[in-house]
DNA sequence: CCTATGTATCGACGAATGTCAATGTGAGTG
DNA sequence: CACTCACATTGACATTCGTCGATACATAGG
């Protein structure tokens, strides 16, 4: 409805919750929310960033904890925020542990901003 | 640079800071994460909602502040936040204040987080 | 000019957030 | 087993945020 317009009228995971009404129910705004608040901090996108652009697209704490001049402690923290809301995994690997940046996710909110297609 | 693949290594405003360098430099993170933060709110997410789906796309505040349940007052402030990332235009007529929502920097967001051309 | 109406702003308050130093945990190594 | 390394968690702290009620500002009508 209202044409074929721009924005978040719409689902962000097309599997569980389509919703797609006219207004958005508070329940999608509140998942939207939550996700976007995850990308609301400077140093999470930086993170992101770093990550995306790191060596077979995965990268850990020790790798990101410099180039973002933070310790230790708070940039794990970061990348908690980032897992819960479902913008990297994480993955143990012996004492690592490797985040990658879930592009599925990046493009659910993609959509649910862009008019596109 | 690494591949055409998918994140936050983009320029947000095609304007004026291209930058788009490897890794997405401090100051464009934080204008990144500025206009995220500003979507980081569940009912900032539902008044957008509510203003894309008004008749002619645009809104007064005395036509959200009964749909959010808000007072006015904290209405206007989300209002203001919303304004002040670029997400919203405000156009005084007369006694009152329309709002339009703006697209422009919601397919620059996007554009940031989906990996599609 | 007085009043009513639609918005914006202010002051206050509790809740959430970002950060650090310190400590806990778990896997690899001597 | 003792020790180290990579990471997570905890507790504390200052700052920011979302909300309200009250008040200020501006425009329109009498």
């Amino acid at each position: 409805m209202t044409t074929g317009i721009p924005l978040l009228t719409i689902d962000l995971e097309a599997c569980c919750a389509p919703v797609t009404g006219g207004v958005l129910d508070v329940e999608g705004a509140k998942r939207l929310a939550r996700m976007f608040k995850a990308l609301g901090d400077p140093t999470r996108v930086r993170l992101l960033s770093l990550i995306a652009a790191h060596a077979d697209g995965e990268a850990c704490i020790c790798n990101l904890t410099e180039p973002v001049g933070l310790a230790q402690g708070t940039v794990s923290h970061h990348m908690k925020v980032l897992a819960d809301a479902g913008l990297v995994s994480r993955e143990q690997r012996g004492k690592w542990a490797f985040y990658r940046v879930e592009n599925a996710t990046l493009e659910a909110l993609s959509d649910a901003l862009g008019s596109r297609r």
